[in-house]
DNA sequence: TAGTTTTCTTGAACCAGTTCATTTTTTGCC
DNA sequence: GGCAAAAAATGAACTGGTTCAAGAAAACTA
């Protein structure tokens, strides 16, 4: 099981021993998904903390009209859920959903919480990990509240070209808070100059 | 001093000891402010995470064509910060500003890693309170992308109407990502009814 | 490699929300 | 209580972005 990757981004945070490593890939399952496959459904329960060894996914709710609204994208080294079904271990609201092939490997909630509890250095990483998600959220708020739709675009696609190359563009537009028929505009225009 | 609010809220996450109770209490400085008083400032670094004991405080941008943005408000047992400043300990870009007379209990940043590292209680009680602002930041960004305008200041003045009642409009306007002109002519339309 | 499905593009009509300018109301203060 | 400053309301003109409908291009599938 390939748990390299997942220590090497702990390890950018917290120095865990080799048995506290070897009691976190204990608790690991791989999974591989096929694009268009889900891991998450909305009314069940988010069990699963997914780390993202391989390809991508994306998070995203369906509102009552219909329309598609995107919470997140995971590429390789990402953690993904419906992070409020799974800190509240409610119903989710969420579809987590493949966008092509993924590796992925899960954590089980409870799996997560009992090694928080015997060992501090998990307790300290996924303190570390949450308090980086929040101040990410904050700012994607800040960029949505006060840039325009094309500004946010080009800002995005310098952050994170990699995402857009590998994203269906409705998906995109979707995060991005604007319809895919003007994100197609806002690419032209941009993409031109 | 008044530490009674914030061991209380401490105390709906974890169980901490009277030893770390007083550990805790012997780090906190209290601060009183005047509306109009400012906590953090942009380009200086964020040093303290502010619980707000009495009062309330907002957050916010100001962009680049001079327009404020409204990050968070803070009233009565909320923690409050330029919060990316915080975790990196890098220059803010929010400004932090007392809504109406306030008092306040700090938290140096060194102070809150040590008392992480001493003690594994406090270590889980910041997990979990990041934990718990990331999903309310999800939400938060959910909300905006996937309703309408009148349809955000209803659900926020459902949610949380003792913050409507206190704050400026056109702060609260710029929170719910609307000009306050707008809100002006959703509250009337919605308060008619 | 043809056929099917999914995604992307384009343009025209439209509208939710903004901007600007002005007036009214509320708040604070000596 | 009277004056100044800040906040809220109001209306008219405008615009950034949406919606809808239709066609073109990619991406799968057999």
């Amino acid at each position: 099981m390939s748990t390299e990757g997942i220590l090497q981004n702990i390890a950018r945070y917290v120095d865990l021993t080799s048995w506290e490593q070897q009691a976190l890939s204990a608790l690991l399952s791989t999974r591989t998904l096929e694009k268009r496959d889900f891991l998450e459904h909305p009314g069940h329960v988010c069990h699963h903390q997914t780390y993202v060894v391989q390809g991508a996914l994306r998070s995203y709710l369906i509102a009552d009209d219909g329309s598609e609204h995107t919470v997140q994208f995971a590429i390789e080294d990402w953690w993904i859920s419906d992070f409020n079904s799974y800190i509240a271990q409610e119903p989710a609201t969420l579809h987590v959903e493949a966008i092509e092939t993924t590796q992925v490997l899960q954590l089980h909630f409870n799996d997560a919480e009992q090694l928080c509890r015997d060992y501090p250095r998990f307790e300290r990483y996924f303190r570390l990990v949450a308090q980086k998600a929040f101040a990410f959220a904050q700012k994607r708020m800040l960029t949505n509240l006060s840039m325009d739709a094309e500004t946010r675009f080009i800002r995005f696609n310098e952050l994170y070209p990699s995402i857009v190359q590998r994203v269906p563009q409705y998906a995109l537009a979707s995060y991005l808070g604007m319809s895919a028929e003007f994100l197609s505009k806002v690419r032209k225009r941009t993409l031109r100059s």
